[in-house]
DNA sequence: GTCAGATATATCGGATACCAATATATCCGG
DNA sequence: CCGGATATATTGGTATCCGATATATCTGAC
């Protein structure tokens, strides 16, 4: 596996990008981003409430609850202006990324 | 910009890619990443010597001083038999990584 | 000639934040 | 009824990143 820190940092942007197309709760984004990754993402819950508090003090989504009887409570997340604004920087400079791990690894082979 | 961790996280990488070209020292190494990359990715030396002192350790990178009279001593770096079993699997899970990414965060839109 | 800036390596300490462990609680299938 | 999945949260140990600081040499400018 490549450094763990890759997955860390990339968990804000995957969490914007779903949230992007409709409001989910934590657990699901969790279990969302393993599934679609085929399993090469894995996301620790442990780190994930406090990443989407973090998310949510820097106004990027919104929480609500929705207890229903007979049901889990759940906190869902809705990403806001902001959070789009954010999401819109973070695809942009994740193409870089990866454009700039492509030039120096491979101009090396030269 | 993305999260910083992701460029923590490749540093390694990047690293051993250098390395496998040629022997090289630290501050070169942090010299090329940047010049490189276009500096895309800018690289904090104050992590750089840690970073190559542990990655000796783990013997993936081997260093020897090179002091010669009327220079400054450095301490260059050549890639172990270890190390480039190490940037065999590395490539090959970043590049797994990207697509991984690009799944979740493209079928998002869906 | 000397001074700033680049080259070159290194450590310390504050701050951040990950992750394992733990806690709580509900739902469902066997 | 009990294990496993669902669902959220906190605590505490650990890692490590980065700014600040230290040391020393070389080069070019003025």
């Amino acid at each position: 596996m490549l450094t763990p820190e890759l997955k860390k940092g990339s968990a804000e942007f995957l969490i914007l990008a779903l949230l992007d197309s409709q409001d989910r709760h934590g657990y699901e984004l969790s279990k969302l981003i393993e599934s679609r990754s085929r399993g090469a993402l894995s996301f620790n819950v442990s780190s994930l409430y406090p990443l989407l508090h973090r998310m949510e003090e820097r106004g990027w989504i919104e929480g609500r609850w929705i207890e229903r009887p007979a049901e889990r409570r759940r906190r869902f997340y809705s990403i806001t202006r902001d959070g789009r604004k954010a999401l819109a920087a973070q695809r942009e400079s994740w193409l870089e990324f990866v454009r700039a791990i492509a030039l120096v690894s491979k101009e090396s082979r030269a």
